[in-house]
DNA sequence: TCCAAACTAACGAACGATCGTCAGTTATAT
DNA sequence: ATATAACTGACGATCGTTCGTTAGTTTGGA
């Protein structure tokens, strides 16, 4: 469908130039065709950008909850290792990872608002599910703590500091050395009485 | 000097448009004078930027450094929480600050290449000193484990997940939950026997 | 089954606006 | 008077967008 092509060369050029930087007659010369037959598709480029931010925000909420789902929850240093495996593994070969840490972080100035919003919804409900897990895991003594919040808090960090090893740190030696010893003093943080 | 006050306007602007999305004529705008004016400063819009980041970088790298200089070295904990509240409180009066990450992580495609060069460049020094520290703080067991590696790159992990929350956690009160969260299992992680 | 109508997707041409840049000129201050 | 810094004016290029048109496909009624 020429629709997609369209889009997934939008996300290219998104990711590597931003939202300013993308012009639209690159993107349809990406597809073999002239920009004004973009608005045959699109109602214009911030149609085509919501889109595009649509589409990569339920791709990322899907594989996430997916992970969730399959994932026995009775072992948490092997369902959170795990976790930070996929958040890695999205990233590298999943266009539409790169695409949404970008414009979660600076977003369009005039789109701002709408982004967030976006960005808080997906934000939020991987928290919620990482705080449930972390709950029962609490309740069954398997780690410890007072509150399920500091640890999901704490993991969400980690996560984050993955991410952005992923963005600037293109040594891949670097990003497994950053994974082991976040996760090495995470894991003792909170699995220690 | 309105030397400096050009390169104050470009830092805004290049800071919430991206560089790509900040124009010469709203800087020249923002100083009161026309955009052909800025070519009797500098060369280019190209030049501009890059003198820009070189003030954000060694401003960045000072301050930091300094910080290091003046702490007497013998108690981690509150050494290392110090750090921690000092990029907080950089990048919130600091508007170098925010520029300087904002390029560290999405460069403009057509000078990646230099701007990677002066990140690399703070990046490492930074872990230098922080290496050096941990060592010691090894040596004289006031914390504990194998190598200084690995609770230096955790503690990067810890810096970055803080600057990534001052992005986008708008909200006061959520930076200081994931402040509190990160630090209270960095902590035990890498203080426990 | 056939023809006309409606819809779709792409096109060339052009719009006003803005971009970064350069050349030449005027004003200001030492 | 000399140098610096700001100006005016203009350059070609590109931006996002709109228009009217064409070709191909789908649809609907006779």
């Amino acid at each position: 469908m020429k629709l997609d092509e369209i889009k997934n060369a939008a996300l290219k050029y998104f990711t590597i130039h931003g939202y300013e930087g993308a012009s639209l007659s690159q993107i349809a010369e990406e597809v073999g065709m002239k920009k004004q037959s973009i608005y045959s598709h699109f109602k214009g480029k911030d149609d085509l950008f919501l889109q595009v931010l649509r589409n990569a925000k339920e791709a990322e909420l899907a594989s996430k909850i997916e992970y969730f789902d399959k994932v026995d929850s009775t072992d948490p240093e092997k369902d959170l290792y795990g976790f930070l495996r996929l958040v890695i593994d999205l990233f590298q070969k999943n266009e539409q990872s790169k695409f949404w840490l970008r414009m979660a972080f600076f977003p369009p100035a005039h789109l701002a608002k709408a982004v967030e919003k976006e960005v808080i919804e997906i934000e939020m409900e991987i928290q919620a599910i990482l705080e449930r897990k972390f709950k029962d895991w609490l309740d069954a003594k398997v780690i410890h703590g007072d509150t399920p919040k500091v640890p999901t808090l704490a993991f969400v960090g980690v996560v984050d500091t993955i991410m952005i090893s992923l963005v600037y740190d293109n040594d891949e030696k670097r990003l497994q050395d950053k994974l082991e010893a976040c996760w090495t003093v995470f894991w003792r943080g909170i699995s220690h009485p």
